[in-house]
DNA sequence: TTTGCTATGTATAACAG
DNA sequence: TCTGTTATACATAGCAA
């Protein structure tokens, strides 16, 4: 944060605005990850592009363990608020059905999506259309994450091969 | 951050984890304000302070000029995609509502169980406790995975050469 | 436990390409 | 618009009281 303080108010220059937004939500979500892993705990983090009815995608992040479900139902459990909104018009009945009834068609669209996410994490069910760059990503990903379990395989095996160095000190 | 770069995993001492706990919500939700007004941006974050089903409040901010239940609202709209079905507004009696809390109930623990299985996918969320097998099994997957994505690269990498190669016998 | 301090790591505003 | 660099402000781990 070079020349002085930065003064928490709206930067009205649209292209400094632009890119602090997207520095800013990095470091959000940055932030919001370590908060969990480090302290164990449970939260979720909710971003919009534009504070309009927007246009964009939201970012979000929930930590490990949890999902957005379960901190919204944990959140109204605890503090006796109602967070979705509900229907609340003359007829009851019919607008709690109604709201049910979005509910399960909206979970279950978000089921498939989920299960073709899955399945193309899993390269059984690559997009015939995909694009070099779509598979490229995808190959970076899968990287990543064989990185992550082959790290986690050392540790394991560093683990056991110390306690195999303590029992053999034991013994002798 | 005195005594070496923070690795991001979790704080075993309880006292250093809790004192971390206090200092970095504070910190995120600070950054969150800065955000929201800097970059007039709608946001919300929401933090447990034990990941149990535990019996602390929860903190949370909301960007000032909206809701939790506003942001929670756009979220599900942008998300599920739209929720174009029609509903069919006939008397419907408590069978069927019974019928369809059920169905909620088991849509979205499958939802779930789905995310948690994309995040072990990613190498995202390991499971803590996860043994040597279970960590060679996920390997095989990703070796796989890889290889598929791989295969089709080289099989887009064919096409575009043989499409050049069919370019330059046409000009010549 | 909570509060305050400080050395040090991190985030990021401004700028450049 | 995106990416990288750098100087500076900010966040915070480990202590001490």
């Amino acid at each position: 944060m070079v020349r002085g303080k930065t003064e928490i108010k709206r930067i009205d220059n649209d292209v400094s605005r632009r890119m602090s937004f997207v520095k800013r939500r990095a470091g959000l979500l940055k932030k919001a990850n370590e908060l969990a892993v480090l302290c164990d705990v449970d939260l979720g983090v909710l971003v919009f592009s534009d504070h309009g009815a927007g246009a964009g995608q939201p970012s979000d992040y929930c930590s490990p363990h949890t999902s957005w479900s379960e901190l919204i139902q944990r959140y109204e459990t605890i503090t006796n608020v109602q967070l979705q909104d509900t229907y609340d018009d003359e007829d009851e009945d019919a607008d709690d059905q109604m709201f049910m009834f979005k509910e399960i068609v909206g979970l279950r669209r978000e089921r498939d999506r989920l299960q073709a996410s899955l399945r193309r994490q899993t390269g059984e069910d690559l997009p015939s259309g995909a694009t070099k760059e779509e598979l490229d990503t995808l190959d970076q990903q899968l990287e990543l994450a064989l990185a992550k379990v082959r790290e986690r395989k050392d540790k394991l095996m560093d683990q056991q091969l110390d306690e195999s160095y303590h029992k053999v000190t034991v013994i002798l």
